[in-house]
DNA sequence: TAGAAAACTTGATCCAGATCAATTTTTTTC
DNA sequence: GAAAAAAATTGATCTGGATCAAGTTTTCTA
């Protein structure tokens, strides 16, 4: 990682104090990971050993439903953490794949030494605290939303926000994202004007 | 609050040390507040002043979608954590209603002293990452189980996990929780067995 | 850069669950 | 405890989006 990117990554820990110690140590866990495209970075059925910050690159998290058929709960891109959090979290077998949809480079932290970050500054807690309440307010409107609005609302709104996320990312994952089939996207796409 | 709620309540900050110092000022932010049934304790529009320990009763919570009807997130309980959480955290108006389903008596601490807690003891943080934590990985499971299970399952699984529930509160209200109609759920429970 | 594989499009059909409607049962209220 | 209101049941019908199927286009790979 560049001087740059360093900085990055500790900025990201908003309301973290950095002495020169800590800083010291802190940097130290992080190691740097590449994937190619398609590449699995977690599989479900496996334990998620790291909690990654995104340098480069776009990620999808997702799991199989029982038809076989993939359901993507989210993206995440540069400056975003990623991982399967939850198998993290309690160092459980995931149900959930992370893929790097392209090429990504992520800094990686251990969980030993994630806990350590919570021993070595108090101020992790906050961090923690208000980087899950984030977390928790996003998936709270994506449920709604998932609810309240038709297939065609969600393409609409989706490519209103994002119209670039089409020419990059294969456009079967944005279907599983907005939960609607390969061909209901297509439909939309060639009769609905945003 | 008897004495026994106050130990209840001190216990579910989980990871908190408390001193005697602390215990003290702790039990003054709080105030006991009742509910009738069918009363709202947070109601869409107003931002949740409080935040909430459930002593006795049920409560559920809900917004209303684009055709009127409610669709329920959830329910609480006794020795839960209760209210429009979301709202309180950013001190914004709620999207959700919060209603009282039975006579209800809740602990509620106001947001400026929810706030001090955290200067009190940095322990809060703590306590509220790993609930916070929790929360998540509930919304999470229910996020997928809407999305890769029918309403049939849904209705069967739910319907083993909490028959009881069934004769408490009314079925309306499980089942827009469940994500169907009424008129799904009734037919449910005359055709299938659990 | 050719051949294979994957992704996308377009058409025809199907179905879980919604909607609309008419009772019946339960609960509330005075 | 009678009348009114709300909740639940049951039947008939409808529909958004899935599924199945057959091309076409784009993207890999050797």
């Amino acid at each position: 990682m560049t001087e740059a990117e360093k900085i990055q990554l500790r900025d990201s820990f908003v309301g973290v104090h950095f002495d020169e110690a800590l800083e010291q140590s802190f940097y130290s866990y992080w190691r740097e990971i590449t994937f190619s495209k398609n590449e699995w970075i977690t599989e479900a059925g496996y334990t998620e050993p790291y909690f990654y910050y995104v340098l480069e690159g776009v990620q999808a998290i997702y799991f199989i439903d029982r038809r076989g058929e993939k359901v993507v709960l989210g993206f995440s891109y540069a400056g975003d953490y990623s991982g399967a959090y939850e198998s993290f979290l309690h160092q459980q077998p995931s149900d959930l794949f992370v893929e790097a949809l392209l090429p990504t480079r992520l800094l990686a932290i251990k969980y030993a030494d994630y806990q350590k970050l919570f021993e070595l500054s108090p101020d992790f807690n906050k961090w923690s605290r208000l980087f899950l309440e984030r977390i928790l307010i996003g998936r709270g409107k994506r449920e709604i939303e998932l609810i309240n609005l038709t297939a065609k609302e969600r393409y609409t709104k989706f490519m209103r926000r994002c119209p670039e996320i089409l020419h990059q990312i294969p456009q079967k994952y944005l279907a599983a994202y907005l939960n609607m089939t390969p061909e209901t996207f297509s439909r939309f796409r060639s009769t609905v004007r945003y």
